[in-house]
DNA sequence: ATCCAAATGGCGGGATCTCCCCATTTTTGA
DNA sequence: TCAAAAATGGGGAGATCCCGCCATTTGGAT
């Protein structure tokens, strides 16, 4: 993968929804310890923010950032620092803190138990209507849960929510219904 | 499933999508050869009829047939002759000569080579826009296999395309593109 | 020759989704 | 106790989907 050159420096251009760049990370952190990793992101959340940080990265921009800012970055992840988006910081000021005191997410699971339910049933073929009677809860309401899950992991179709939460085992079984039979 | 009683005809209430009373249909024929099946189906497509024969039903019926017509059938039936939909055969006469003919479809794919093209496009995570722009058809074109794919396997939800596709063994890897890395 | 399935393309309307914006209430955690 | 997160609910605009109906062309099978 980094072939015969070991870089000081990766920067994982992570232009691809899901959680496959934070993976390329992981590994990356795992193989070779000393190589500093900058994730210049497209995902503008602090989900993805601590699931980096987590994965062992040194940096995280956005794509929109500037270019000084990015030179800035590998600038001080040369000293050995760590560089966050300015942009991100001012977003979430107290997830960023949090994150500083080490309390960033080990796991790659991003989402709320709510939300986790909420996909569950999206991924059994339910729209948000019959969600939302399921739920007791209005169909705005599932809209926004089906909404925030779109958005923390970046998959904007359903059809990419399915796979991944096959993919992460979010689907135990009956992917239909029992036959009612009847005799006669 | 069948428990202590052994029926002589059982009739099959296939409300749900999917092709699983089709595969209770095999089920109960390949157990119990001497009980016979009918199924009353709210598919109203060939497809799904000569499955149903291919499984060993007797017969056919549609959930908007009348009463007189399930009666007539059962009768027909229990004299170990084969009783087919009216509406169906009105429908389809072409396909139900091949039928009669033996030519229905062992397996359990009613779906054309094209609409397997786009299923899996669509499992992957695909707009009808973006199908038809890698397809080099138009958009209604695109919609129409589409359509077409819902209709034959009487799966409205997008959701329930992926999980049938999966279930078939459409989808063979790369639930992601691979993420391009650049050297610092 | 003729029929038919498959693939192509179209129209229209209503439902649904997607993406912005906004708010309040409850629960949780430090 | 106090701040943040989670869950709830809403408006609106535009894209997309879903479901009927329709037609033409092509190629294969009888």
């Amino acid at each position: 993968m980094l072939k015969m050159i070991v870089p000081d420096m990766v920067i994982l251009d992570i232009s691809m929804p899901g959680l496959r760049g934070i993976e390329a990370a992981r590994e990356i952190n795992a193989l070779y310890p000393d190589i500093h990793v900058l994730i210049l992101s497209m995902h503008k959340s602090k989900e993805f923010l601590s699931m980096a940080l987590a994965a062992g990265a040194k940096g995280y921009l956005l794509k929109e950032d500037s270019g000084d800012e990015l030179l800035q970055a590998i600038d001080q992840i040369r000293k050995g620092q760590t560089y966050l988006s300015r942009k991100l910081i001012n977003e979430f000021p107290s997830a960023i803190i949090s994150i500083c005191r080490g309390n960033y997410k080990t796991d790659s699971d991003p989402l709320t138990p709510r939300e986790r339910q909420v996909l569950q049933l999206i991924v059994e073929g339910n729209a948000d209507r019959q969600i939302s009677e399921q739920l007791y809860i209005s169909v705005r309401t599932a809209h926004r849960h089906h909404a925030n899950i779109r958005s923390k992991l970046s998959l904007r179709h359903t059809a990419d929510l399915v796979r991944y939460a096959i993919a992460q085992g979010y689907i135990t079984s009956h992917p239909y219904a029992a036959i009612p039979i009847r005799y006669g």
